[in-house]
DNA sequence: CTGTATCCTATATGATACTG
DNA sequence: CAGTATCATATAGGATACAG
């Protein structure tokens, strides 16, 4: 009955892994900004509506209408998360209704610039990654190859 | 009843904004490095086991043991996954029982370098962020700082 | 205008058992 | 050793209705 083998030690090192997966700063990292809408709100925060200029300050529905397929909860949701990092802030300005408007903060505007490192390398490499997906599927027989 | 309005213009913008999403290079590439295994196979097979050496292809099981808490359903999909964007090789040896390697490409290599980029802001910026949201929470009274 | 609250679905991930 | 197949679960994301 000695039985403090295989499975108890697999769960234990997975357990610590985890844990170390929690504090890992690339890790974390990269759960933060992983989500759907993430890139895209600091994007039009620190791009401007086009993409083009500077940093400007934009209001709820602006956002809401630049981002065309998002849904009340998620915009709300993720500002809020943005917002509890210190990526953008909120003002309120009580007039009525309500105005809100949002802002890329420095710390924002630095994880912006970064990301485009990633656009960068995406724009160069998306041909040849479809290519090796193309050459995967032919050979694997994935589609309609037959 | 010429009622083609409010929710039918939304849906179409949505629909046009879904299908911009799923083109664009970057957004693809961030949904692409965002599974929970992507980074740290690409990490394991560009920085060796111990993440400070240089390429090195390594062993199914080798990678088994290094993520300690991967089941054997995501490290195959995953490293599929990669494999299918170019960016492992695996290459299989008809020894008995069989023996199957997993080797990073210069593309996947390119990658992870560009992913140096992310840690070094992560790691540099991990205290900052931890100060913000520790801030954001007593402000808003959300844990126990009553 | 700027949200909140509720309910619902899809997808990612995981546990377990089995195989060449 | 290197998987595949199946079942289960957690979470992200979304639709809808309502509110200050």
């Amino acid at each position: 009955m000695a039985t403090t083998t295989a499975a108890e030690i697999r769960a234990r090192r997975k357990a610590e892994y985890n844990a170390f997966l929690a504090v890992c700063p690339s890790h974390k990292m990269l759960e933060r900004i992983s989500g759907k809408w993430v890139m895209l709100l600091l994007s039009a925060l620190g791009s401007g509506p086009d993409c083009t200029g500077g940093p400007r300050p934009m209001r709820y529905s602006e956002l809401s209408r630049l981002l065309a397929g998002v849904s009340q909860k998620m915009l709300t949701q993720t500002l809020r998360a943005l917002e509890r990092d210190g990526l953008v802030t909120r003002t309120v300005t009580p007039t009525v209704p309500v105005t809100v408007s949002y802002e890329i903060t420095e710390l924002g505007l630095s994880l912006h610039q970064m990301m485009r490192g990633l656009k960068v390398w995406a724009e160069a490499h998306t041909d040849e990654v479809a290519a090796n997906q193309a050459a995967y599927d032919t050979a694997t027989g994935c589609p309609l190859s037959g």
